[in-house]
RNA sequence: GGGCGAAUGGCGGAACUGGUAGACGCGUUGGACUCAAAAUCCAAUAGUAGCAAUACUGUGAGAGUUCGAUUCUCUCUUUGCCCA
């Protein structure tokens, strides 16, 4: 018998997938639709294996629901602007453009030899021109909302390569690239005001019910919505201020009051910009990085004023104002109110300046004399030391009946806040989209006019330029607006701007005019299932969400705010990794075991340790390449081992054997399958039994709910189970029965092995539709049941019984079954417990 | 430090709503085929005792609720992720 020839076959079914336009989508409003989006990938120039097990998870979906006759839609495209075209460009001399567009063409090959059934023919890529155009308008839409706005922020600045950092760009407060010590730097940049949609994005969590908790709780902590207290200090002292304000959200522990902290940036600052100690002071701070970490772990300085705030729960308590490192200006006003005793950073910042530690908070069990001594108590307690809150519990209590006082006294109010800060998109970067905004020579801002867009990127730029390259292009620069010579904004866009609407511009992308066509949107969104990895947790979906409340603002037409109905977040790919004897690490292509406990490296025989498991990472060296793997084994094989091994959300070991297992299951299923269809050919049976049928029914139940659920690993096992099945039963089975049956059962498997199926279909089934079988009921039901026999509660025996037996009957034959009644035989039964069809517990004595 | 989750054989993992723990795969062991090996096929495979039937123990540790707990509650340990 020949051996199933997965090159031939793969190619065969993959050519006739693409001549046939099989999972084009269309406009069928009469049907159901299911929009099914994986996340789409940077084209890097190869695919990962992360990408292998997104696609497959995503691809099972995808042709589940088409064989339920659902009209789904399955794009794929390229997140094709950022960072690294940029730097490969660089440093190989290459236009990014041209770089870029190689990689999308290799890895298109790659993910079409994966056999995914996905409508190529609305494949988006973001760095083009007819995709940027729309999200200049888009730009220009929200500008004219008033969502977008121009201001002056800080970034990472690293001083050699004249150039911004992204946050994980900055390692130990040092540039990745030049090593330099990244600086604070102030820049004019464009900001989207996503937080006017803070409590929007915040309800909208609770309608998402088919998103991981996890995520929604990550959500949710980020945007960090706080219950608080807005205070205003009065102060004291030689400058013309008389108020400053604060926010916080422990107004409680006011009477442990013992500084006053502002920001660097606070308007305040303005009265010490001549004070050359100041001056060092906060060309200091400027060294800490923008990150709230790196502020959370720098050393916490202060530059003391000679101001001083009074408590306003006892006008007699005077404590200092300090500027300090530590304080934020666009969280809260800029100020906080410092209580040593019950914040950790204040406890430090007190220790330091040796400033006054006022207990106002005792844990539960300690009595009112209660003293923080070497660390702050930042835990719930009872308040002491603080006169009309005494004895209250807190945080609660003590909370809301100091906002109340300091309302009544007009000192203060009760507020919300929240820690989702405006979403800064300005990039000092070539390879993104360029910002649709001019400046005339006085520096005003003009809008590019429509019937200007798209503003392009110029082509064959020097990237060997320090700065921002744009900012040399004096000629593309230059732009005449209703006459006048302006000069274009030389930043480009957050390449997470691309992503946040790249799912609306599927569902329209041949639109001219617009990002989407509204009739289409109504039709497709939301995303009924979108898939990828949780590192994408908050920043891309918030901004996603966000992306929908901005179009949809003032905007009656748009469709419900909410773009992702389902999500489901996949687990990594991981390897182990190894290291040769000088630390460097090796491949797994480089190594070779005997035991499979110990490695050694090809080149040199040397040993080599093995270290844990990781997530598969080039810096790491442990990735797999799926070209190789495919090739060796097929696109099914690969597509069978990525979903077997672990559930879908978890992280999954690769193995070499497990995916040599998988090859073996293709093979093994190829040689049934020409029995089978042997055994259909010589048609001798009559029908005469349906173990087979009540066989299918219930795998066609179990596989639904599975794919459903996304139990994918369980689909794999029930594979494995029904192939053990057929395999020792083939002989045994009655040929109509088969005959009936096992086209639904290929069906079932074909979302997993579309290319092995469609080559077995070919074989059994004359018409060309198929669809997703259901099971019949009444092969669901069965006469007989096992009924498990406990005493006190132990499983002692097991009998097969018919089913629905009546309780006194059932009790009856369970009596008889001989190892139960050598079990009762001396002792007296105190009472029994029966589960209809399913159990009875003995209670004996 | 805070938030959320996880812990089941040698390994990855199953187990519906509290009701047969260990499905399925990998690995290992034994056997068949072979001069031999690979491949393939068959069988065994949680632990302890026993020739065996079987018995007892067993889902990170300890308690609790229950006729009955991998599943529910509490405490602890370890660990992962996110935020700091």
């Amino acid at each position: 018998m020949e051996r199933y020839n997965f090159k031939k076959v793969e190619k065969k079914w993959q050519e006739f997938w693409d001549k046939n336009k099989s999972f084009k989508s269309n406009l069928d409003k009469t049907k159901k639709k299911f929009y099914c989006l994986e996340m789409f990938p940077y084209p890097s120039g190869k695919i990962h294996m992360g990408h292998v097990r997104n696609y497959t998870i995503g691809d099972v979906l995808a042709r589940f629901k088409k064989l339920q006759n659902f009209n789904v839609l399955h794009p794929m495209g390229w997140d094709s602007f950022g960072m690294p075209a940029e730097n490969a460009a660089r440093e190989n001399n290459l236009d990014p453009k041209i770089w870029t567009e190689k990689n999308i063409s290799n890895m298109k090959t790659q993910l079409k030899r994966l056999g995914l059934s996905i409508d190529w023919d609305r494949e988006i890529s973001t760095c083009s021109p007819t995709y940027y155009k729309h999200q200049q308008l888009f730009f220009l839409e929200l500008f004219e909302k008033g969502l977008v706005y121009r201001k002056e922020n800080y970034v990472n600045w690293d001083p050699i390569d004249q150039t911004v950092l992204a946050n994980e760009q900055v390692i130990d407060g040092k540039g990745w690239r030049s090593g330099a010590q990244v600086e604070r730097k102030k820049l004019n940049q464009w900001f989207f005001n996503i937080s006017k949609f803070s409590e929007e994005l915040l309800n909208g969590l609770n309608v998402l019910t088919e998103w991981p908790n996890k995520v929604k709780t990550m959500q949710k902590n980020w945007i960090g919505k706080s219950f608080g207290c807005e205070i205003d200090f009065k102060i004291e002292g030689d400058l013309p201020v008389k108020n400053i304000k604060c926010f916080t959200t422990r107004p409680d522990t006011l009477f442990g009051f013992s500084f006053l902290a502002l920001s660097v940036d606070h308007p305040l600052s303005k009265h010490f910009e001549k004070n050359s100690e100041f001056k060092i002071f906060k060309d200091k701070c400027s060294k800490t990085g923008t990150t709230e970490e790196s502020i959370a772990q720098a050393e916490k300085i202060g530059f003391k004023t000679n101001l001083q705030a009074i408590n306003p729960m006892d006008p007699k308590i005077k404590v200092p104002v300090y500027f300090a490192n530590f304080v934020l200006m666009d969280y809260g006003f800029g100020a906080v109110f410092g209580c040593p005793a019950h914040d950790t950073r204040d406890f430090e910042f007190a220790k330091k300046y040796k400033l006054d530690i006022k207990t106002v908070v005792k844990p539960k069990d300690k009595s009112d004399d209660f003293q923080v001594q070497n660390e702050a108590f930042v835990e719930d307690g009872f308040m002491i030391n603080s006169s009309f809150l005494n004895g209250l519990k807190t945080p609660g209590e003590a909370i809301e009946k100091s906002i109340e006082y300091l309302t009544k006294n007009k000192m203060g109010e009760k507020k919300i806040n929240f820690r989702l800060k405006d979403w800064g998109i300005s990039r000092q970067r070539y390879w993104g989209c360029p910002i649709p905004i001019a400046y005339d020579k006085n520096g005003n801002i003009i809008k590019v006019p429509k019937e200007k867009l798209p503003i392009k990127l110029p082509e064959k730029i020097n990237l060997n330029t320090k700065g921002n390259p744009l900012d040399h292009q004096k000629k593309w620069k230059e732009i005449s607006i209703n006459g006048e010579i302006c000069t274009l904004d030389t930043d480009t866009l957050d390449t997470f701007v691309d992503s946040s609407w790249y799912f609306l511009r599927f569902c329209s992308p041949e639109n001219n005019d617009y990002g989407f066509d509204i009739d289409d949107i109504k039709y497709w969104m939301p995303v009924d299932q979108y898939i990828g990895g949780v590192e994408h947790a908050i920043l891309h979906l918030l901004y996603s969400r966000f992306f929908m409340h901005a179009l949809g603002y003032k905007n009656q037409d748009f469709i419900s705010p909410e773009p992702f109905q389902g999500l489901f977040t996949q687990g990594m790919v991981c390897h182990e990794t190894y290291k040769d004897e000088n630390n460097k690490w090796v491949s797994p292509d480089e190594v070779y075991s005997e035991d499979g406990k110990e490695f050694f490296s090809i080149k040199d025989k040397k040993k080599v340790s093995v270290g844990p498991s990781e997530s598969m990472s080039k810096s790491k060296k442990n990735t797999i390449d799926p070209e190789k793997i495919i090739s060796q084994y097929g696109a099914d094989a690969v597509r069978f081992f990525i979903l077997s091994d672990s559930p879908p959300e978890k992280d999954i070991q690769w193995s070499e054997q497990g995916m040599a297992a998988s090859y073996k299951f293709i093979q093994k299923f190829w040689i049934l399958h020409k029995k089978i269809v042997q055994k259909i050919k010589n048609k001798k049976g009559k029908n005469e039994n349906d173990g087979l049928t009540i066989y299918t029914n219930k795998l066609i139940e179990k596989f639904t709910s599975s794919i459903e659920k996304f139990n994918m690993n369980v689909l794999i096992a029930y594979l494995h189970e029904t192939y053990n099945f057929l395999n020792k039963e083939v002989e045994n089975l009655d040929t109509k029965d088969l005959e009936k049956n096992y086209s639904n059962i290929l069906i079932l498997m074909f979302p997993i092995l579309p290319h092995l199926v469609s080559e077995c279909l070919e074989d059994v089934k004359k018409e060309n539709v198929i669809s997703w079988p259901l099971a019949q009921k009444e092969f669901l039901e069965e006469k007989y049941v096992n009924i498990v026999i406990q005493i006190n509660g132990k499983k002692k025996s097991l009998i097969k019984i018919e089913k629905n037996l009546d309780d006194k009957v059932l009790l009856e034959n369970v009596k008889k079954d001989t190892k139960i009644s050598n079990f009762l035989e001396n002792k007296s039964i105190f009472k029994h417990i029966i589960v209809k069809n399913k159990l009875i517990n003995f209670i004996v004595k």
